[in-house]
Order: structure tokens, then C-alpha cells, then sequence
DNA sequence: TCATCTAGCACATTTGAATGGT
DNA sequence: AACCATTCAAATGTGCTAGATG
């Protein structure tokens, strides 16, 4: 399960949610609809709900260089992408979640060499298009079983589009925001749900029909799978690779992955013969079954418990397996059982590694410690 | 001339249908 | 027949870049 991260907001320069506990803030603005719930809406507002940004170090690296997002006429996905856990909500009752994007400040910006500066006051706002996350309307308890991930909302300067974009002026910053709506009782239809709404200056980001700040550009190519083939300077890209291909074959037979605990004891000597260096990581059953943030992910749930593994599991597996065989050609199976056991060309070691170290951290941040 | 925007490109991941085995 | 694993192609998401636009 994921724990709601606390941050102190007691410094924000925005008015502070009144609700308890509450991670949130409304900006001034958001009184008047306050103001305006009755009775029927008491139950959403007095619970004591609480929300918190997933990513946040991926956030706050982006956030200390000046976030810019990529706005395109067809659309473009926010990276890193908005995704939040919640608390508190009654389990029972359902709820829509949407999200939108608020103007910042009334400023208009323009990038100067290697720095964000105003140019002037903000062009018209535009009326707010919202995202409404495709699982709505859904009961508390669903909302609050995993996070809630708005990856695929996307951003536009067309102004035209009729396709739920949140359109956006280029070189303006927003910031996003998070609508919770209590879905109306059927039985008084008249009555509008109840809602709370959150916003991430966290998250704020300038938006750009092209990035300015090249730190920017190299975090996201860093962060974002999509943007694999622009790492390394590009040099991923074929016409840089091709060259290396015949070099990349001769050490990619070195490379073996053992699985079983088992089979590692047997076989450990006799590989060992042939390849350069040896890494062993030990992922223990019992271990998961103490550590909440283990045993209750699906994930590494099948990872660790073959016999429970669903079909959702076994294509993450699979996925993994893919990347995997991308660069490693010898991976014949991975995890059936606890034990991993990597025997590797020294060369592709780093590699190796990182990849496993950033493709199970996804899903289990106690790995990288365990990595022996 | 300059800042900004657009479209097409190559490369990557994701998704779902088709296939074959049990 | 049902289920599962695997394969493969299409769809989609990336940043890059040259040229267009105002």
C-alpha cells in the first residue's frame, strides 16, 4: 500500500483547506463554492481526506530546473504525469475524479539564454476543460486501492479541439488541480454532489510547443521509456548503433541468468567457468510477507508467489522479460522462483543492473537495497 | 531578424489480436 | 472448450529537426 507523503504547508502562500489532515489548499477563489454546499453535501467535506503527489522526488528534480510540458495541436501527455493517492473517502460512496489546469500566476513568460522571465501580463485565461479520469464514477474504496494516474491526459493549444484536451497558452505556467465530486444521490437528483479540490504548485510547469531549457529535455529523455532512443546523446538511435552490433553479439553470449535457488547451487560452478564476474540477488518469500509495501503489490506478489501469479502479473513479467532480452540475450526465464541469480560479462554488469535496479524499483522501492 | 510554432521523422513502448500448446 | 503463453503488427508516445509563420 502506498503511505501518503506529509509535506509541511504551513509556509504556502495559499489559503490552507480547512478540512483535517487534509494535503491540500484552496486558492481564494474557491470559497464561493464552499459557500454554496448545503446539508447534502456535508459528508464529502467532513471527511477527513487526504491527498498526496506520487513521483515526488521526480517532481521536485524537474520542479528545481522549471518544468516545462510539451503542448501540441493533436495533444501531448504530460511527463512526469500526475498521479496521487487518496485517503479518507467513504468506501461506499462514488465518486468522479477530474482534473484541470489553473493558471499560476498572471504572468506571461519567455526563455532568455539559459533562464524563465516574465514578458508581460497573461493572455485571456480560457474556459477550463476538464479531464475526467476514464474509471469514473467509482466507490472510495477504489480510489483509494491504488493511485490514481492521469497519464493519459493530454495537453493542447488548439483551442478548437473538441477531443477532452485541457488547452493551455504556450509560455504561461499552470499548475495542475484535482477535482474529488461526490457522485449525486439518484434519489435527489437536484442535488449537486459535494466536492474538495486540490492543487500541486509542486507540479507546476511552464507550457512550451518546444522545450527551452535543454536540462529539461535531458531529464525527460533520462525519465521517460518513450524517450529511450534519445539517451546516451542519441547514440541508442540504429544509425549510431549498427556500428556496435557485432561487438554487442560477442558479450551477449556471455550473459546467463540463473533461477532457481536450486539450480543455482548446481549450476553456479559450471557457468561460472565461462563468464567474467558473478552477481547474486536474494529476494526472499518471507521477507515480502513482513513488508507492507511488498506483499501487497500485485507485482511483486506473482514475482515472489508463482502459484498466485494472475494473468496481469504474469504479462508485467513478461514485459520485464522483453526489455530484458533487449539488451540480454541469454535470459531464458526470470524470478520462478525467489532467488535471482545473474552471471554476466563484466562489461554489461552496470547495465545490467541499472536496468533491473529501474525496472523493479517501479513497483518496489525496498529493491535497490536488496540488490546485492 | 528573431521567437515561436508545425509537421514529419526515427525510435521506443503499449496494446490487442492471432496462434499454438496444454 | 477453456485457459494460458507467446508472437507479431498496429497504434501510440517520445524528442529531434528543418522549415514555416508572424
Amino acid at each position: 500500500m502506498y503511505l501518503p507523503e506529509e509535506r509541511p504547508v504551513l509556509d504556502l502562500p495559499y489559503q490552507m483547506n480547512h478540512l483535517a489532515n487534509n494535503y491540500g489548499y484552496y486558492p481564494q477563489d474557491c470559497r464561493t463554492q464552499y459557500s454554496r454546499m448545503n446539508s447534502a453535501e456535508a459528508e464529502l467535506t467532513s471527511l477527513p481526506v487526504h491527498v498526496s503527489l506520487q513521483d515526488r522526488e521526480l517532481w521536485d528534480k524537474f520542479s528545481s530546473i522549471g518544468t516545462e510540458m510539451l503542448i501540441t495541436k493533436s495533444g501531448r501527455r504530460m511527463f512526469p504525469s500526475c498521479k496521487v493517492t487518496v485517503t479518507g473517502l467513504n468506501p461506499k460512496v462514488k465518486y468522479v475524479v477530474i482534473m484541470d489546469m489553473v493558471p499560476f500566476d498572471n504572468h506571461k513568460y519567455k526563455w532568455n539564454k539559459d533562464c524563465w522571465e516574465v514578458n508581460g501580463s497573461s493572455d485571456p485565461h480560457l474556459p477550463n476543460r476538464f479531464f475526467i479520469h476514464p474509471d469514473s464514477p467509482a466507490p472510495g474504496q477504489k480510489w483509494m486501492q491504488y493511485p490514481i494516474s492521469f497519464h493519459k491526459l493530454k495537453l493542447t493549444n488548439n483551442t478548437l479541439n473538441s477531443n477532452g484536451l485541457v488547452v493551455l497558452h504556450s509560455m504561461h505556467k499552470y499548475q495542475p488541480r484535482l477535482h474529488i465530486v461526490q457522485s449525486p444521490d439518484p434519489c435527489t437528483p437536484h442535488n449537486p454532489g459535494a466536492y474538495l479540490r486540490f492543487t500541486f504548485p509542486e507540479a507546476a510547469f511552464i507550457a512550451v510547443t518546444a522545450y527551452q531549457n535543454q536540462e529539461i529535455t535531458k531529464l525527460k529523455i533520462d525519465n521517460n521509456p518513450f524517450a529511450k532512443g534519445f539517451r546516451d546523446n542519441g547514440l541508442n538511435r540504429k544509425r549510431f548503433r549498427d556500428k556496435g552490433t557485432q561487438e554487442m553479439q560477442d558479450t551477449d553470449r556471455q550473459v546467463k541468468l540463473d533461477l532457481t535457488a536450486n539450480e543455482c547451487a548446481a549450476g553456479m560452478s559450471q557457468m561460472v567457468e565461462d563468464v567474467d564476474v558473478s552477481v547474486s540477488s536474494s529476494v526472499d518469500c518471507r521477507d515480502t510477507q513482513n513488508s507492507s509495501s511488498v506483499s501487497l503489490n500485485p507485482f511483486i506478489s506473482a514475482f515472489t508467489n508463482p502459484s498466485s501469479a494472475g494473468g496481469a502479473a504474469a504479462h508485467q513479467t513478461h514485459t520485464l522479460l522483453s526489455l530484458s532480452n533487449r539488451h540480454f540475450s541469454r535470459f531464458h526465464q526470470l524470478l520462478a522462483n525467489t532467488t535471482i541469480v545473474l552471471i554476466c560479462a563484466q562489461s554489461l554488469l552496470p547495465r545490467l543492473i541499472d536496468l533491473l535496479k529501474n525496472k523493479i524499483k517501479s513497483v518496489d522501492q525496498t529493491f535497490p537495497q536488496r540488490l546485492l
